[in-house]
DNA sequence: CGCGTTTGACCAGCGC
DNA sequence: GCGCTGGTCAAACGCG
């Protein structure tokens, strides 16, 4: 089973997720990556797929609106927009050609392995119960296929592997992948009754790149937030639902960002986003799954006045780095 | 003691 | 049917 090998390149800079930087974050862009499974056409995809980088502006096809929402000095991807067709059996979705970028999607991430997650012994709900009986009473199969959980795969340059997203995760496996010398680790929420899993890996491509797949809608809210961390949970696939998550970002190099005649945005935006824990998060309640920053944040929810429950760019980002998206 | 990680074993799906 | 691979379980272990 290899369905690694189509990925979609990029050629935009990245954010670059190692924790310790210090330098100021300049912000530019995001993109929407997440679409309803139905809207994507092919429901077994398991939802749209979105590329967003974080500097570059790489919204491929989910939604434009984002570049006027953050005044992007960034023209549209010029590079070959990948078709969302491409992605809906790749798991890696975005290997980049640079090591600078950092793409986002939901979905597809193993459209076959998917129904292997979809065992038998989750029908009932609790499938964390019913999981630990499985092994016990060994079902074995029914080959109902149940219904893929949303999921929504990024990558991110980061030198560790598993990125603190705000929510509390317990490894319960790690397995070797095939083609690849580092090691594929499954994380679980911990919360109870919430099933929401996640995996991590490295790119065997580029090691510095960390691929991470989220499965299923957190049923709760974000228990702790630990600072500097930078939520990528599209609400739509549930990861955002309740509290926004979070994972640490590393504030990229400047010159990320497009030269000079963007530098006059540029210090506005470092200016604002100055802050080392600035954190990228994806909206929360109501709201589309926009990422948007916030500012380092003691615990969930927010108390930051910038954290204020719109938990939308525009609750953070000044009037003047972004145009009002005069109501969608 | 509680919680999280490690790790070997087990299971299921898929391709040949 | 068999082997490969991905995903999961759960006992053992470590740590605070």
């Amino acid at each position: 089973m290899e369905k690694k090998e189509e990925v979609i390149k990029t050629e935009s800079p990245m954010v670059n997720l190692t924790f310790a930087d210090q330098i100021p974050m300049s912000f530019t862009s995001s993109g929407i990556f997440d679409m309803p499974c139905d809207q994507e056409g092919e429901k077994g995809g398991g939802g749209s797929l979105g590329f967003v980088d974080m500097l570059g502006i790489q919204d491929y096809y989910c939604n434009p609106s984002l570049f006027d929402m953050f005044q992007s000095p960034l023209p549209p991807p010029q590079q070959p927009v990948p078709s969302p067709a491409v992605q809906e059996s790749s798991e890696v979705l975005n290997t980049p050609a640079t090591p600078n970028s950092l793409s986002m999607s939901s979905s597809s991430a193993e459209a076959g392995n998917e129904e292997k997650e979809s065992k038998t012994t989750v029908e009932e709900g609790e499938e964390q119960d019913q999981a630990k009986t499985k092994k016990q009473l060994k079902p074995k199969k029914k080959t109902t296929k149940r219904e893929r959980e949303p999921r929504f795969a990024f990558m991110t340059r980061s030198e560790v592997d598993h990125l603190d997203d705000g929510y509390r995760w317990r490894k319960y496996g790690q397995k070797a992948v095939k083609n690849s010398p580092f090691p594929r680790s499954y994380y679980r929420c911990t919360t109870a009754a919430c099933g929401v899993k996640k995996r991590v890996e490295r790119s065997s491509d580029d090691r510095t790149i960390v691929v991470t797949t989220y499965e299923g809608t957190h049923t709760h809210p974000c228990p702790v937030t630990p600072r500097g961390s930078i939520g990528i949970m599209p609400e739509s696939t549930g990861f955002g639902g309740i509290g926004s998550s979070s994972f640490v970002l590393n504030p990229p190099p400047h010159h990320y960002y497009h030269q000079q005649q963007q530098q006059q945005q540029q210090q506005q935006q470092q200016s604002y986003f100055h802050n080392p824990t600035t954190s990228l998060t994806f909206s929360t309640t109501n709201n589309p799954p926009f990422p948007t920053f916030v500012q380092e944040r003691p615990s969930c929810p927010p108390s930051s006045s910038l954290l204020r429950d719109h938990g939308l760019l525009q609750d953070i980002v000044p009037s003047q780095m972004r145009k009002e998206p005069k109501e969608e």
